[in-house]
DNA sequence: GACATGTCCAGAGTATGCAGTATCCGGGGC
DNA sequence: GCCCCGGATACTGCATACTCTGGACATGTC
């Protein structure tokens, strides 16, 4: 598996579905903004954009409503959506407390394979952030967290965080690369690969910087 | 919202869609078991039992495979979900994370109102338990979860927690109910309403039995 | 001018038909 | 007797047509 892929729901690789597609192709248009927040989805204008039928259509705005990218109400067109400052603040915590485990998990279970692919995903972020490359920064800074989750070696753990994933990506993208981000994650990986669970768990503290605050109500994000 | 109710997912109350008919027959049919594990569940057969077309039951399928209750191959009959005593370890793992951090923002987080609500599913557990009806114990033991993580106050810990629900749900129906659990609650619960999160965390890491085991692989279960 | 009611329309929900693909089974060759 | 291959079968994936609902707008009434 390469953990590095974004689409985590990739059965077929040489034919794909045309569900597949329109899902692949929506989603990136939300994730680079292309199709502004509030926007509306119609099945059917959709539907003649990417010259197929609503079916596929359907599924696809299905599973972005699972992903959290858009929202649906019965009868009525999905709609691209706004993140709340709320919506930011819970989306942290649950990534705080997943990720947070993945770590203490990797560190225990990882076999030398995944290591190296971990290793790997945190050189290519360095040569991006070396070369001021935001986009690519971030991307890969985003993918060292996911083969983290990888290397957990839970099938469910990962599933779970396959959910929370676009969303975490879509603010990602919102955000300009910290050059700190690429040494923290190098100790990190220190950390895991030395299996020292003490000082993994204070670093992913920092790291994920995880407090339990209080979630105020919805501003626009 | 009454977190009592297993249907986590339902909008109108009035008038339902066919495809959230299907999906709640479906489901009901698969927890009980009177679907088998193995057996397939085929669009066209199901659209006739239902009386209903295949559409919906597409729909259905879906979100039933979503919930891990069935798998789906592409241009395959979907299945009903085998479970291997890895997929119970994971289960087990994932929700214990999610559900010891939920014990500890509930104890934050709560009002009045919701801690009600949790006392009065955990009344009724205790009262279907000294009526020996394990069925509902259980019933009821998992709504205290649930109802615990909706405390949390955290909406998408809530939507994850839902992911994972029915797979919970399928396991416990299958296990005799110890009447431990009903003790166990009282004491979580008022660890909550005392806001002591030391002792809390002692009680829910007893309670979810957590340690970082080995995960085996895949014997049926 | 505010509110009720009727009409129209946009758009999701559903039904059905068709095409393409995976599996199964039987026959022929080795 | 075993393996390979081809056709039949079973089923999903997709397209198209139809239905139903909720909302907007206009018209009428108080």
């Amino acid at each position: 598996m390469s953990t590095h892929d974004f689409d985590l729901a990739d059965y077929a690789e040489g034919s794909e579905a045309e569900s597949e597609r329109a899902l692949r192709v929506l989603r990136a248009q939300i994730l680079t903004g292309s199709r502004e927040p509030g926007s509306k989805l119609v099945e059917r204008e959709t539907a003649v954009e990417l010259g197929i039928s609503r079916i596929p259509i359907r599924e696809a705005i299905k599973q972005l409503a699972a992903e959290g990218l858009v929202v649906q109400q019965p009868r009525m067109p999905a709609v691209v959506r706004q993140f709340t400052s709320r919506d930011v603040a819970e989306l942290n915590e649950v990534r705080a407390v997943v990720e947070r485990q993945a770590f203490l998990l990797a560190a225990r279970r990882w076999e030398p394979e995944g290591l190296q692919e971990l290793e790997a995903v945190l050189n290519r972020q360095a040569m991006a952030a070396e070369h001021g490359d935001n986009v690519d920064a971030q991307l890969a800074s985003a993918d060292f967290h996911e083969a983290v989750v990888y290397l957990a070696g839970n099938d469910l753990l990962m599933e779970m965080y396959g959910t929370i994933s676009s969303r975490l990506r879509w603010l990602m993208t919102r955000r300009t690369y910290s050059p700190d981000v690429t040494n923290e994650h190098r100790k990190l990986f220190d950390a895991i690969a030395a299996r020292d669970l003490e000082l993994l768990e204070r670093l992913a503290t920092v790291h994920l910087k995880w407090k339990p605050e209080v979630l105020e109500p919805t501003e626009d994000f």
